[in-house]
DNA sequence: TATGAATGAGCCTTCATTCAT
DNA sequence: TATGAATGAAGGCTCATTCAT
């Protein structure tokens, strides 16, 4: 990695982390440099301006995760074990500050018709992932044709991001786990009725 | 209603609005005044200060919505019918800017604690009204004890709102209705299971 | 005293008692009102603007305790008991709040021309008073044509204002008393060399 | 100096200037801006806030003055060339405006704790310094144990300021000036009685 | 006479952004 | 490439003042 390359890096490192513990609207450039322990104006040597950089960190960030959340899924069987895998990715993203990072832009970012085109599709990324992991799960079965892909891959993106929000809101992160603990029972239930076989 | 009610009430609409149309971070006073026709300054003689103004701003369209709410959900027979209403009111949501706006307060309040802790609660309490909800229809079937209520109701409100940001994103309300659609087809094959009888 | 006469004085006094507990910065209209328990628009029927109100609170204020100090100097014998008496009307001064009021506009008060020159013309007024009293004490002595009297009143009103806005300053009116008493050992003195005469 | 001191030091002239020239009240970001020929942003990019820009200019002020006055009285003799020296210091303190400046922040600054305390520091320095004074003349003469050295100093420093107020509402400096001449003819008096001896 | 709602100007402060070094 | 000083445009909020009632 160049020096110019680093340099990006570390400024998309703190972008990210001065998003997702101090929110969208405290992430000021003054802000995000003192995170990263850099000088204000060397931002605007690396990018264009704010909207600039906000865009390359949704996509630093998600690109780093998207990796991660391919290898991870690649080899998957049932219902339980898939969802103690997605259960570590989300703990993951939590860590990261991926989501926090993420929702903070979705919500926030509305207001700059540039920067929400880039997290759009950012968004849609992750639908098309979600989509074909569903795919990857049901298509062999019976639900393959009765449950709308798409829709549900948007639904689960909608539920995973408002639950962010709300876990903001309420200032932890336990609203996550606890919904990974009740989905958990209905997994047992599915495995019981669809036993598990090797999907790739 | 008194003229000073009157004032109130212009503000408090004209501040709805702009969070829904304009998002939290664009919602400033003047932005406000712009939208209710008024000075700013007029904000600041009925209200101590933007959060105040924000805090009564949830809670009235929350009071409006919520008497809606309970009015409609009153007598409720099936999941197909009980899918209609609830449509029906989510579109009313959609249309008065409530959703919108109870988001936005979500999204970016978190900057504020008084703010959110007063989203919070109003949170809550929409937690509480479809915790409720999900009693009544399901305590005399055999889900009633399957079903972690509690954590059901506080999925659907993260989903509802990771909805409406994601729509905002979009710029249209599109994704509420296609879901809306799916979910009509899954409550026809409910009911043909779960024939309806009389609730209340 | 005529109802209108009565809401002006009521007006006037609540003036000079939140000059003097609150300062000239925080003296504003509705600050006023707070004090005297009315609408701060009375204000404005009453008198012209709050550069009036000053205007008029500082010659109130200071007709009142003019006519007090006249009424308790008319009779005075002895350095001794003239310092008595003189400490005595300094502490009704601190007591109602006149110094602090005056003080208050003299010293905030230089940004108005038109109040600057009413607050003038009263500080005027008390330095012909103190002129008068320095006459009746030494005119009759040595030291009547030794002491420059205009000087020494001058220098007087000017010690005694910047006592006050020291006292304000220190939180505490401790300053006025301790050179209080420490004057009162020199008065001894003087009256040990200066038997007291009947002055009127 | 550096670049970023001789900022701070601009903004510290134009700071006292204002204050002198302008009062407290009218002393504002802008105004101070205007003065030094600079944007109002770059204050706080030197200073917290305005509380902090005025602690620093009276120490600023203080410090320079201090300096000056303890190189000044040094080596002084005699009251008569003691009263010239003071007097030469005294329109040094006019000419430079700190005189202005301090009074009007002892007079304004009492409505913010934080400012009030930083004034009364110094103020209370040059208190120290006026009493150090006392010392050095009087102690080695019957005076020594009579007059209370602290009591004068601080009663200096009240007629010191007062003085300045009285002149600032008068919009001359003349007040000073007339007194000065009334005092040396009393200096001449003492130095007859108490012949000038080296002193340091 | 008195009230209190409303206005518009102005204040302190923050921030994105630029630019000389 | 990086720094950090400076700018100009808001933003939140307060205030003197007006005016309909």
């Amino acid at each position: 990695m160049t020096r110019k390359a680093e340099a990006r890096d570390r400024i998309l490192r703190a972008t990210v982390e001065t998003l997702a513990t101090q929110g969208f609207p405290a992430s000021t450039a003054r802000a995000i440099a003192t995170t990263g322990g850099f000088a204000p104006g060397v931002i605007y040597y690396h990018f264009e301006d704010l909207d600039d950089l906000f865009l390359a960190a949704v996509r630093h960030t998600s690109d780093n995760r998207m990796a991660r959340y391919v290898e991870r899924t690649a080899e998957l069987a049932g219902a339980t074990e898939s969802l103690r895998t997605l259960r570590e990715l989300y703990e993951e993203d939590v860590a990261t500050g991926h989501i926090a990072a993420v929702q903070e832009l979705v919500a926030g970012g509305a207001g700059s018709p540039r920067l929400a085109e880039g997290v759009r599709a950012e968004v849609t990324r992750w639908e098309d992932f979600a989509e074909s992991l569903l795919s990857r799960f049901l298509d062999d079965t019976p639900f393959g044709v009765l449950i709308p892909k798409r829709e549900v891959a948007k639904a689960a993106m909608a539920f995973y991001l408002g639950l962010e929000m709300l876990a903001h809101l309420d200032g932890d992160r336990s609203r996550g786990a606890a919904i990974f603990d009740s989905a958990q029972g209905m997994a047992a239930m599915i495995d019981t009725f669809l036993p598990p076989v090797a999907r790739d």
